[in-house]
DNA sequence: AAATTTGTTGGAAGCGCTCCCATGAACACC
DNA sequence: GGTGTTCATGGGAGCGCTTCCAACAAATTT
């Protein structure tokens, strides 16, 4: 039923292959009674143009893919990450663009999934998440030479095109918030320190620290790997320490940690104050309201999309770069709120 | 760079082009030093065939999609869907298939995606979640007459091919294991009315219970909808009635209704004991260890695609059906592992 | 030694589209 | 009325592969 070709449409219309493309891609110079007949043959017909025939002709498939490298285990662990495909997947379709996923599982993967991305006529472009150094994957794919978009700012960074949000102001606000709320002992969990987003984040904090003319405490400072469970023990590496307040560098981190304060006999936030970096929905990850920096996750997957699509139609010659702002989302976990509270009863 | 044709590589080796086409895709018939010849041409050129081209000619594009209804916006709120996700990327990185994301948004979405889906030459088959009776999704697409597979049991199954879960034979397993520790008056949290797994998984707690001579009573029969805000809500309306058991029909609806559990100051097991259903990692959405069914979603996702590619070789003529198994998972909630220490102390 | 089979290779015809170019009609200009 | 100009349309040449078929060489049979 549906062999349907460009020809057969052409020909119940009564005119030529030529006109049925052009009616079908929207070009001009097609008088408006053959274009309304031909649409109405396609119509009927449910004539849908052979995608393969189309970007072999073109050149253009049409088609995006998201390659998440091997270190990116969390896929499912971080809400992180559906958050991100959900926002590239609107982007296709606010574009028309057809989105391939490329999960790396392992290093067979690797081998085998490189050689298919860079094959031509597949994908029209394709968008990197940064990944631990050890990933090859951004090199051999860059060696494609396929347009395309890193997400985060990758390690060295140029001549590569790439979104990310500005991790350093974001870690500042947060790390001021808790400076300006009153709190003294101000902690920190990192990320893994072989990713920019992290190293950024702990500039902020230090930052921040340094401009209220105070010290990075290395006891103050915790090593996390952005999972959940790496917040918990940094956490409970932290509490000798006594810090009155944290800022960690995940939500799901700061859940780990909130959970070893807890069983630690603390409360939050008389006793330890804490704020988180994403804005992720936690669900009854805790009770707790968590003060966190919002990251426009879905935003940055539309945004990715757009910028991919620059380089792919303009050429990737200027390097794109496009940073995100955050936004500090206060609820109950940093303390501020009752403190404004009181302020307000005065 | 990239500009290498297969006439390209076959001069290079001396031969001619449907040579090299026949030693790209391992046909027989070609002499070993030729095709060593071949290969090794193709090695230092580092060519890849143009798989436009490819598609166009051989009428296989080697990539499957997976579509997510509209009814299904839990995408990133329940981590199930980032797992099977998962679970189809890798069963396609087995089998060298490119993995192709839709994710229907909203209504807008739905009609754009439909026809770019149903386009020939794009796709070579589709998994299909099943969503609500609401989605005509399911149907519009399987008009396109594209080889798909549904993910879940599709409400009229007749003449489609799907892969689910025992989800009655996982239900009546939890629930018999509550009859089984001994509680009394056993709730359950349903999920989506019009969802066929939710309607199994009610089927299985109800034939439990006949099966010890038990009815069902109304008031034990809290409704929910997948979502962990629903679980929080199902609980708190079925508290009244003192239950001293409930199944819920996922884990994460299980969590909130951990939370209304322990708001009202009740203790898990001891008060009420709780089985959940998926054995998704929950992290810290409690400290509680969560009795659960295990779903293989990982595997679910793998099968899935080797359904797929059994219908799209072999045809859909005969429908297949693909029913995997589930396992109890005893953990604390369930309070059955205390019993068990007391009766080795005795 | 001739006839037959088997295996290896090249040539060519598409797959279904896009897009350039040629054609001719319609219209305007001088 | 002849020469341009514009616009709608058709024809044809690819895009880069697969695959059928013919051709020929080599191995096998009679």
């Amino acid at each position: 039923m549906q062999e349907l070709t460009l020809e057969d449409i052409a020909k119940q219309a009564g005119v030529s292959r030529s006109t049925v493309s052009r009616v079908i891609n929207g070009h001009p110079n097609v008088s408006p009674e053959v274009r309304k007949r031909v649409l109405k043959v396609i119509q009927t017909t449910g004539f849908h143009p052979n995608a393969a025939a189309r970007s072999l002709a073109s050149q253009r498939t049409n088609m995006i893919g998201l390659v998440l490298p091997r270190s990116v285990s969390s896929f499912f662990t971080d809400p992180y990450f559906p958050i991100l495909a959900q926002g590239i997947a609107f982007g296709c379709n606010n574009h028309n663009l057809t989105f391939s996923l490329f999960l790396v599982g392992n290093k067979e993967d690797e081998e085998k999934i490189t050689p298919r991305i860079s094959r031509r006529g597949l994908l029209d472009g394709l968008l990197i998440q940064v990944g631990s150094p050890g990933d090859e994957l951004i090199e051999r794919l860059s060696k494609a030479s396929i347009p395309s978009v890193i997400l985060g700012r990758p390690s060295p960074a140029e001549g590569i095109s790439y979104i990310d949000v500005d991790n350093v102001q974001a870690a500042f606000m947060a790390t001021r918030h808790l400076i300006n709320t009153g709190y003294q002992r101000i902690a920190t969990i990192t990320g893994s320190r072989d990713s920019t987003a992290s190293l950024d984040r702990l500039e902020g904090y230090t930052r921040a620290l340094h401009q209220a003319n105070r010290g990075v405490d290395p006891a103050l400072v915790g090593d996390g790997d952005f999972t959940e469970v790496s917040g918990y023990t940094a956490m409970k590496a932290l509490l000798p320490a006594e810090p009155d307040a944290v800022f960690s560098a995940s939500d799901i981190m700061a859940v780990g940690a909130i959970r070893a304060i807890q069983e630690a006999g603390l409360r939050i936030p008389q006793d330890i104050a804490i704020v988180g970096f994403d804005d992720v929905p936690l669900g009854a990850r805790s009770t707790l309201q968590l003060t966190t920096i919002r990251q426009p996750i879905l935003k940055f997957g539309i945004k990715a999309v757009e910028l991919l699509l620059d380089v792919i139609e303009n050429g990737a010659k200027p390097t794109r770069r496009l940073i995100l702002d955050t936004e500090l989302v206060i609820r109950d976990s940093c303390g501020a709120r009752k403190l404004e509270a009181v302020s307000v009863e005065r």
